[in-house]
DNA sequence: AGCCAGATTTTCT
DNA sequence: GAAAATCTGGCTA
């Protein structure tokens, strides 16, 4: 399959914009062992000024990722469990990201499945733990760039037509949680959540 | 299908 | 010291 990655001029700021840019668009992790791939279904945006980003209260040592340029990897721990990979979405300086929550999978479900059993497909990367988990993402590629094209983890265009984008309110967090900032493919088995949540409509249509 | 508790460790208040 | 951008399994219906 032949991917064509995505370029940082074409990343579209700020956050909001991003999120809801890159629902359709191709998430590859290349390994070792082969690659692996899937199609981007649901994402947050952690705006400028958002209580609940991690970049709210400045930069530190964990968060600097968020401060890059446009289109690089913010790797954070959560739970004690939990990997989650964001994509830096403001400009040099500006700390804000995009939150990948899931993905469909398209090649080397059985490499993700090594990592992470999975009874049915749409399960292995649904939810952004188990989207971590499944492609072997770890704290070592935080501040990758996501736009070179090459190397152990980026970014690439469709490789079909998205369908609809559904918007609501961000999960997990307990602060500003009526922002409509968190955007799916309407009826994509592979959003997380309860399922009225994945077909839920937002304000939007696509 | 929905609710709940437990796991487990980093980070900042 | 508390909370955290979560997941799983076990329970109730």
């Amino acid at each position: 399959m032949r991917l064509r990655a995505l370029r940082r001029d074409e990343l579209p700021v700020p956050a909001a914009r991003m999120a809801r840019w890159l629902i359709g668009k191709t998430l590859v992790r290349q390994h070792p062992a082969g690659r692996m791939s899937g199609r981007i279904v649901e994402t947050e945006a952690y705006v400028v000024g958002d209580a609940s980003g991690h970049a709210y209260r400045g930069k530190t040592k964990r968060n600097g990722s968020l401060f890059l340029e446009p289109g690089h990897a913010y790797v954070y721990f959560v739970y004690g469990c939990w990997f989650s990979l964001n994509v830096s979405a403001g400009r040099a300086g500006i700390g804000s990201g995009v939150l990948l929550r899931a993905l469909e999978p398209i090649e080397g479900l059985e490499l993700m499945a090594a990592n992470r059993p999975a009874s049915r497909p749409a399960d292995m990367a649904r939810g952004p733990g188990r989207l971590a988990t499944a492609l072997g993402i770890t704290r070592e590629f935080d501040g990758l760039d996501l736009c070179s094209g090459r190397g152990p983890l980026w970014l690439a265009d469709a490789v079909h037509k998205r369908g609809r984008i559904g918007v609501g309110p961000r999960i997990g967090i307990s602060l500003e949680t009526h922002r409509p900032l968190r955007f799916f493919e309407i009826g994509n088995p592979s959003v997380s959540g309860p399922r009225s949540r994945a077909l839920a409509r937002g304000a939007e249509a696509s």
